[in-house]
DNA sequence: ACGGAAACCTGCTGGC
DNA sequence: TGCCAGCAGGTTTCCG
């Protein structure tokens, strides 16, 4: 799926495209996509048509469109693109993608391609979201005030941490409590509820930035360490999104359809048997928690194994 | 509070 | 050529 840099890529592409428009009509294709939602589709159609948007917004992976409704309180949308969510804005006259989930008439804004003009009759842009694996969803929810949010966050995130580019985000906290995480730093660092934004791919990356063993305890390493772990996490996802996002392959792409180039950039993420570039050891590959970890071995040893290794 | 596994899906790749 | 196992950027939930 997309992390923190790729899905504020796609943030900054929709609010281009689609901030201030005003949502004419809402399909949702089957009910899955809107699983989270109880209400059901229907009702998340009808509460979403006729509201301008306000605002695109994001806290960690999530994102949310702020919607002001003719009459009564403003809402988010909220979606999460889960492990192969796109989000694409079309003209309505291009075929429905195999995997169309969800499709928003807009109305109100510029054409979809420069030189087009939006005749009467014609048919419009279209924001439209299209998931293979339908792990996203779509929902509505009401906002609730955060700090360093003007705008309030949804309801539903209230369990994600601020992610490394918020105000919010306090990096001395959050050592503080990975300090006292009996667990794995690498598990530490895929909590959103700890710190949010950061996924396989740049937790793989900033451990070998940092030089650490995905597999050491959180509680085991020193504030100093722990600190460059977070911090190695912040700058290599900084450098992907000046990238555009990493892409391996057509399942992640930005708005109008155009890859990342920060795979090109990846130490170790996916570099099984390839060489180091500290020290040309071979990057191996581990299994951890059901996925895969990539790692030096020589710049990253594994911690000592065996009963009460690595515990205070 | 934490670890681990399973569940939720579709599609692609590599080995036999 | 076909079949099947394994794998993929994530989150939630349940069990121990």
């Amino acid at each position: 799926m997309p992390e923190l840099p790729e899905v504020e890529t796609i943030r900054r592409g929709l609010a281009s495209h689609i901030q201030g428009r005003i949502i004419a009509a809402a399909d949702f294709f089957g009910d899955r996509v809107t699983r989270r939602y109880l209400p059901g589709p229907q009702v998340l159609a009808d509460a979403v048509q006729g509201c301008r948007i306000h605002a695109v917004q994001r806290r960690g992976k999530y994102l949310w469109l702020v919607l002001e409704p003719p009459v009564g309180e403003e809402f988010a949308l909220v979606i999460h693109l889960g492990m192969s969510g796109q989000l694409l804005i079309k003209d309505a006259r291009h075929p429905a993608e195999s995997h169309l989930r969800a499709q928003f008439d807009l109305t109100g804004g510029p054409p979809v391609s420069h030189g087009e003009r939006e005749a009467p009759g014609a048919t419009g842009t279209q924001l439209r979201f299209v998931d293979q694996r339908t792990f996203g969803s779509l929902t509505g929810c009401e906002l609730i005030a955060a700090s360093g949010r003007p705008d309030g966050v949804p309801g539903l995130i209230g369990h994600i941490a601020p992610d490394p580019w918020e105000p919010a985000y306090d990096l001395p906290a959050v050592v503080e409590v990975m300090r006292r995480r009996d667990s794995a730093v690498k598990r530490a660092l895929l909590d959103q509820s700890l710190v949010s934004g950061i996924g396989n791919i740049y937790a793989d990356e900033a451990l070998w930035l940092a030089r650490v063993h995905g597999e050491r305890r959180a509680s085991s390493l020193s504030r100093t360490v722990l600190a460059r772990v977070l911090r190695a996490a912040a700058e290599v996802m900084d450098r992907a999104l000046v990238a555009g996002g990493t892409s391996f392959d057509a399942l992640y792409v930005n708005v109008n359809g155009a890859s990342g180039y920060f795979d090109r950039s990846l130490q170790a993420y996916g570099r099984a048997g390839r060489p180091c570039a500290r020290c040309q050891t071979p990057i191996r590959r581990e299994r951890f928690t059901n996925r895969s970890s990539y790692s030096c071995p020589k710049c990253q040893p594994r911690p000592r194994s065996g009963v009460g290794a690595e515990r205070s």
